[in-house]
DNA sequence: TTAGTAAATTAACCTAAGTCAATGAAGAGT
DNA sequence: ACTCTTCATTGACTTAGGTTAATTTACTAA
């Protein structure tokens, strides 16, 4: 299970097995039943970040119109920042949930300081994480700028087939940015075409 | 001019004033002509990130069907981070290109380094930049995924006014994610509206 | 197991965006 | 100033997605 992170720890720092056992014993590791909130839009929050080493987390906010938007869903292996945004002590834009059992890394600001002092090198893995999240979150972004909902369904169809069946169809189609009744049609749609 | 980031230095770091000073003063400030690339997709890029002094820079990729996509306008005061992806080295996905002609902070991978180790806050402030940049990317996306062509276009109007002159028609309804009719559409059935 | 609720599918209708084609306006370069 | 090309607008037509409402299916809890 915690393995994931010390191959994460690998392949971004050059810290000793040692150090990254060390670290890895000082991590406080978290379990959540399906259902719990980890953050709630509105409020304040003193965690900087999870990370997914079991289970399935939902991120949304409500929208002027009181519309549920679901923005992504975290699984295995990914990191899930928390941006308090410019000025510090910022309230949260978007809710996080568990849709299923989690298992998952805490990343508090306390500890994150104090670990950051004793492993200078852990800032250079945080930064490069927050790259690769920056870069998902562009791509994410393309695809949705160049694509119909159609291509869109195809592309998570395609690039994590998973999500389909562990997640409930209206929030997919939320993510889709399109109503159930689109995303029903378009599977029927697509079903056709495979004969 | 310079001052711009004298001021984000102040907002993010406690740096003294004379380190602020020998800070900007190492810092590589280049002027690009309008129409120049900065970065193309496809290709290497020895630079990590630009800051916007004056000027617009594009960003944009071409997809598989050969369709050009915008996906960011970058103006005044604004991070554009240069993410290399998961494993060092990799192909920029998108182009960057200067619209205007531009006052740019250039920030190499040398000059950064040799930057951390001298101001270590500085790394603080990168991050920070970092996490701003994703969250403006977090809203854009939601703002995306839960609003219609129209919607996003009045958003623009109302929340970056100085786009819709500064930007060609065509360039921002690939940036909406529509066609150029459809967006001259649009600003017809809300110039009709406002009567 | 059953009753009650939430979720998924289907259908009919409407509307906004895509496509194709033509015209008019704006910009760039000489 | 003039030409050439690119860009913006408009119109006619098609289509995919939104909306509303009804029905069926799946979950959940007592």
């Amino acid at each position: 299970m915690i393995d994931i992170l010390l191959k994460y720890m690998s392949d971004f720092t050059s810290l000793s097995g040692d150090e990254q056992r060390a670290i890895s014993e000082s991590l406080r590791i978290d379990e959540y039943k399906k259902g719990k909130y980890l953050l709630r839009q509105g409020e304040f929050s003193a965690i900087k970040c999870y990370f997914v080493l079991k289970g399935c987390v939902r991120q949304f906010f409500i929208d002027e119109s009181g519309k549920e938007v679901t923005t992504n869903f975290f699984t295995e292996e990914q990191a899930i920042p928390i941006i308090n945004e410019k000025t510090q002590g910022e309230l949260s834009k978007y809710s996080l949930v568990c849709i299923e059992d989690c298992i998952l890394v805490v990343g508090d600001i306390d500890s994150e300081n104090t670990m950051f002092n004793q492993y200078p090198q852990l800032e250079m893995m945080i930064r490069k994480m927050m790259e690769i999240n920056l870069g998902e979150m562009q791509e994410q972004l393309g695809e949705f700028i160049s694509s119909s909902p159609e291509e869109r369904y195809k592309t998570v169809l395609r690039q994590c087939p998973q999500l389909i069946d562990r997640v409930p169809q209206h929030q997919l189609a939320s993510y889709l940015g399109i109503t159930p009744e689109s995303l029903s049609r378009i599977k029927k749609r697509i079903k056709k075409s495979n004969f």
